[in-house]
DNA sequence: TATTGCATTTTGTGATAACATACTGCAGTA
DNA sequence: TACTGCAGTATGTTATCACAAAATGCAATA
C-alpha cells in the first residue's frame, strides 16, 4: 500500500480517528460523519471501509453500515500501516536521493524525468511544482529544470539550522502564544517514552518525525501561521537531506533532556527563557552534527571546455 | 503585450542586460552571449531581437547579427514596457481579485474556474499550484480546492506584520550579512527620489513595489537564502491585499526617511541598531494602517441547517 | 575563428476522448 | 428519523495527437 491513494490515506485517517475519540467496539461508523469529517464525500469513505474490512477493524451489515470490530486500543498496533511517510509521492523520494546522490545532473527536461521514473505528465508536473515550492528546483525560462544548490550545499544546510532558531525563538514570543495542553501533555510522553526506550533501535525516519513534531508543536502555540508554515517549509528540507546526515546518537539522550527543560519553561510561563534556550538548543544541534553532504559537480547545460 | 511570453520576457531582460552594463550604440549583440546570460538557447533570443528591432532598439545586418541602435541612456524610458508586475498571468489577478471581493466562495472544484476564467487545464493547474504554494488555497483531498483564510482574515494580516518584523530583524544579524553596495546606493537613490517626487502621483503597486524592494534588498545580504524566501512568500500574500488597503500617504515621507536610517546604520556597521530599528519601523507600519478586510461569508461545503 | 543561418530534433502545450474516481440526491430500509 | 444503497452526474486523470516553441549541430559567412 506504498501508494498515496486516496482509499489509503483514508483507511489511516479513519484509525486516526476511531483512536482520537477513544470509541468503543461495535461503535456505529456514519459515513457522512466520517465524510464531513475528512471533507470529502462519503464515497472514498466507504471505500476505506472495504478496506478496513479486509483487515477486520470493522465488521459491515447490510443497509446498517459499518461497525468497529475492535475497541480503539486494539489499534494501536496498526498505525504504522499506511501513515509511514503519509500522503507522499513515491517518485518525490527517488527524485531527492538520485540529485542527493548525484546520479541527477543540475539541468533536466521534463521527458527525461518522465522516461527515468516512468510518470505520466501530470504526476510528474505536480511533484515538480511542488520541489520548486521548496525550493530546490527552478523552471528555466525555456525548456526544463534547474536543481538548486538548496538541497546539496554545506552553507544551505548550516543557514537552515540558524533560520529555525530565529524562527522558532522569535515564535515563543508571539503575543498570541497559548500553549496546547494536550499536544504538550503527548510530547511530553513521546519525549519520556524515547529516553526509556532503546535509542539505537528507532529508524532515523522516526527520529526526525518526532523531534519535528516537538518543535512544531511549539510553534504552533504561537497562533501565528506564517511562522509555522515557514518552519514546515525548513523541516520539508531538512528531512530529504538528514537521511544522508549521520546521527549522533549519543547526542540524542541531551536532546530529549532539553526538549523536556524547554516544555518546562514554557508551562512555567517563562516564555523568554524558552525562547532563548530554543535558541542555544538548535544552534547546538547544529554544530554538533557532520553533514555528508558534498557539493554535487553541478554539470552545465553547455558543453563544457575540456 | 499583457501576456507573459518568453518573448516579451526576454526583450525586456535584453534591455536590462544593456542598461546595466552601459553599452554604446553600434555595440554587437551575439545572440549566444545573451541566450547564456538568460539561460535559453539563441532561438527565442532571436526572436526577442526581431521584437526589439521593430521597436527601433537595435539594427540587424545580414550575416552579422542584431546591433545596438541606441546607448544604454537613450533607454531609460522603456523601462516600463513588457515588466510592470513581470511575469505573472493575469488571471492570477482575477482570481485573487474575486476572492477578496467575495465573488468566489470558499470552495471551488477545477471545472468551474476552467469555465469562469476561460483557462485551460494546464494553466489553471499551474496558477492554483502557485496559490497553494503562496498558502491561500488547498487542495481538498477529494475533488476541488478550499481558499484558506489567510488572505481575507485581520488576524492573518497581523500576524504577517509580526513575522516580517521577526526575520528581518534576525536577518542583519546573520554571521553572513555583507552589504551590496551597489544595491544600497540604488536603493538609496530610489527613497531620495520618492522623498523629492510627489507621492501622491505614484501607483499604489509602485509604492508597494518599491518598498519591498528596499526590504527585501537588505535581507538579500544577509547571505541566508531561508530568510529571503521567507520574506519574499509574506511579500507576496501582501502584495495581493495591500491594493485594497487605504495608503496612508501622509506616512509614505516618515516611511522613506526610517528607510534611509536604516541604510545609513546597517552602512555604519550598527547592526544591532539597524535590527531593533527595522523591528520598530514594521511593528508602525502595521499599527497605523487599517486594513478594509473584512472576513468573507466562507460558505459552507455541505447544506447549512437554516 | 567566432558568429550567423538554417535544417533537424527535441520538448512542451492545448485539445480531445476514454476511463476511473468522487459527489449528490432520493428512494428504500432499519 | 437517520442512515444506507444506488443511480446519475460531475470531476479529475491518463493517454494520445497535432502543433508551436525551443534546442542543437553544422555549413556558410564575415
Amino acid at each position: 500500500m506504498a501508494r498515496s491513494s486516496l482509499t489509503a490515506q483514508l483507511a489511516a485517517q479513519i484509525l486516526d480517528h476511531i483512536r482520537a475519540n477513544d470509541l468503543p467496539r461495535g461503535q456505529h461508523l456514519p459515513s457522512q460523519a466520517l465524510a464531513d469529517a475528512c471533507r470529502v464525500s462519503r464515497a472514498p469513505i466507504n471505500s476505506a471501509f472495504k478496506f478496513l474490512r479486509n483487515l477486520g477493524v470493522v465488521r459491515f451489515e447490510s443497509n446498517r453500515g459499518y461497525f468497529l470490530a475492535a475497541d480503539a486500543n486494539e489499534l494501536a498496533a496498526l498505525k504504522l500501516l499506511a501513515n509511514e511517510e503519509g500522503d507522499e509521492d513515491d517518485a518525490y523520494f527517488e527524485i531527492a536521493e538520485d540529485r542527493l546522490s548525484g546520479k541527477l545532473p543540475a539541468q533536466v527536461t521534463e521527458s527525461e524525468l518522465m522516461r527515468l521514473y516512468r510518470l505520466p505528465r501530470s504526476r510528474l508536473v505536480r511533484i515538480l511544482s511542488k520541489i520548486a515550492q521548496e525550493g530546490w528546483i527552478e523552471r528555466l525560462p525555456g525548456h526544463g529544470w534547474e536543481f538548486r544548490p538548496t538541497l546539496t550545499d554545506r552553507k544551505s544546510y548550516e543557514a537552515g539550522y540558524r533560520f529555525r532558531a530565529s524562527i522558532e525563538s522569535a515564535a515563543v514570543l508571539e503575543p498570541g502564544f497559548r500553549i496546547d495542553r494536550d499536544a504538550f501533555r503527548a510530547a511530553r510522553e513521546q519525549q519520556q517514552a524515547l529516553l526509556e526506550a532503546d535509542l539505537k533501535k528507532l529508524s532515523r525516519a522516526r527520529l526526525f518525525r518526532i523531534n519535528t513534531e516537538l518543535h512544531e508543536t511549539i510553534v504552533a502555540c504561537s497562533g501565528n501561521e506564517f511562522f509555522l508554515d515557514a518552519l514546515k517549509r525548513v523541516n520539508r528540507l531538512r528531512r530529504l537531506i538528514e537521511y544522508r546526515v549521520t546521527v549522533d546518537r549519543s547526542r540524542l539522550n541531551r536532546q530529549c533532556r532539553e526538549h523536556l527543560k524547554i516544555l518546562d519553561l514554557l508551562e512555567a510561563g517563562n516564555v523568554t527563557a524558552a525562547s532563548a534556550f530554543l535558541r542555544e538548543h538548535i544552534e547546538g544541534a547544529n554544530t554538533l552534527k557532520s553533514p555528508g553532504v558534498e557539493p554535487l559537480p553541478g554539470a552545465r547545460r553547455k558543453k563544457n571546455p575540456a
